[in-house]
DNA sequence: CCACGGCCTGATTC
DNA sequence: AGAATCAGGCCGT
């Protein structure tokens, strides 16, 4: 079927730009799992094609179909430099994750590269999720924080996790035990949620902030990676070198509630147009396609 | 409060 | 070939 949205939705740079780990490509189709339902996603002209066992309202609460997404648009085109980005990335969109998969992700995500983080979340979805079977292969879903919990820390390190591995394995067991409810964060204010993710084990300011905006409803949320640090101050400051916090004030002061959509299109003219990149470094991605 | 080094790991670079 | 460097940070000092 398709779910019809005022403009296209681009998947790729949603799916696989950075915010999610577990979307896996079949042709021109992105395949995933939404809570224990298999589904494939499609680029459609009218908006998204899908197909699989989720339904359709869980589908437009995780591409936030239901968002103003235009009107936020038009009001961050306000910026020249978001404006070209804009007009490059339009269809980008922020999901809206599932809270736990999203902080395992992020905890994954510290200090490591994509193509790691993707296959340590596949294997941990392997070792402990559920089978979730699929007109496109035995899918998994994402094991809950008790599963989690019940690996040990050996069995995580030898899944490749390293010093993550202590980490995540406390984390899930809190999280089992219910010294923190992830879900109310929804509805809690930004600040209060931010410092009650970042009293978890391997939960610094930047993850912290994105579990906030990609899983919890927090708009205001603005992840500073590296990335986001560099083209900030190459774009708006001449290159100076400012840190996270510098980066992080500037950027709720500039867009309010919408600086985690900014985010996304700074991350991707960032990653993407180079800007901000290291002299003689190519794209990440630019060298995964081998040819034989 | 701030700066700094160390850290699992695997790919890439030198 | 084998040693550095790096990758979407966090933690402890």
């Amino acid at each position: 079927m398709i779910v019809k949205t005022a403009s296209p939705v681009l998947l790729r740079a949603t799916l696989r730009g950075g915010q999610a780990f577990r979307w896996r490509e079949h042709g021109d189709a992105f395949v995933g799992v939404l809570g224990d339902r298999p589904v494939l996603l499609r680029e459609h002209p009218k908006g998204v094609e899908m197909e699989g066992a989720a339904p359709e309202a869980t589908v437009r609460e995780y591409l936030r179909l239901g968002d103003p997404y235009e009107r936020d648009l038009e009001a961050l085109a306000a910026d020249p430099f978001l404006a070209q980005a804009i007009t490059a990335y339009r269809g980008l969109r922020v999901l809206r994750q599932d809270p736990w998969e999203c902080l395992v992700a992020f905890i994954t995500s510290a200090n490591n590269n994509v193509v790691r983080i993707e296959g340590l979340l596949d294997r941990l979805s392997l070792r402990a999720g559920d089978r979730v079977p699929s007109p496109w292969g035995t899918l998994r879903a994402f094991p809950g924080p008790e599963a989690v919990a019940r690996l040990r820390e050996t069995t995580l390190r030898s899944m490749g996790y390293g010093y993550r591995a202590p980490y995540l394995r406390e984390t899930a067991r809190r999280i089992a035990g219910g010294d923190l409810d992830l879900a109310a964060l929804r509805t809690a204010p930004y600040p209060e949620a931010h410092a009650a993710l970042l009293a978890l084990p391997g939960v610094g300011p930047k993850v912290a902030d994105c579990v906030c905006l990609f899983s919890l409803d927090k708009g205001e949320a603005f992840p500073v990676d590296v990335w986001i640090d560099r083209v900030v101050s190459e774009v708006y400051f001449g290159g100076a070198p400012l840190k996270p916090r510098e980066v992080q004030a500037f950027a709720r002061e500039r867009w309010g509630a919408r600086a985690g959509l900014a985010q996304q299109f700074l991350f991707h003219a960032a990653r993407l147009q180079g800007i901000g990149a290291r002299e003689g470094r190519r794209a990440p991605g630019s060298g995964e396609h081998r040819e034989p």
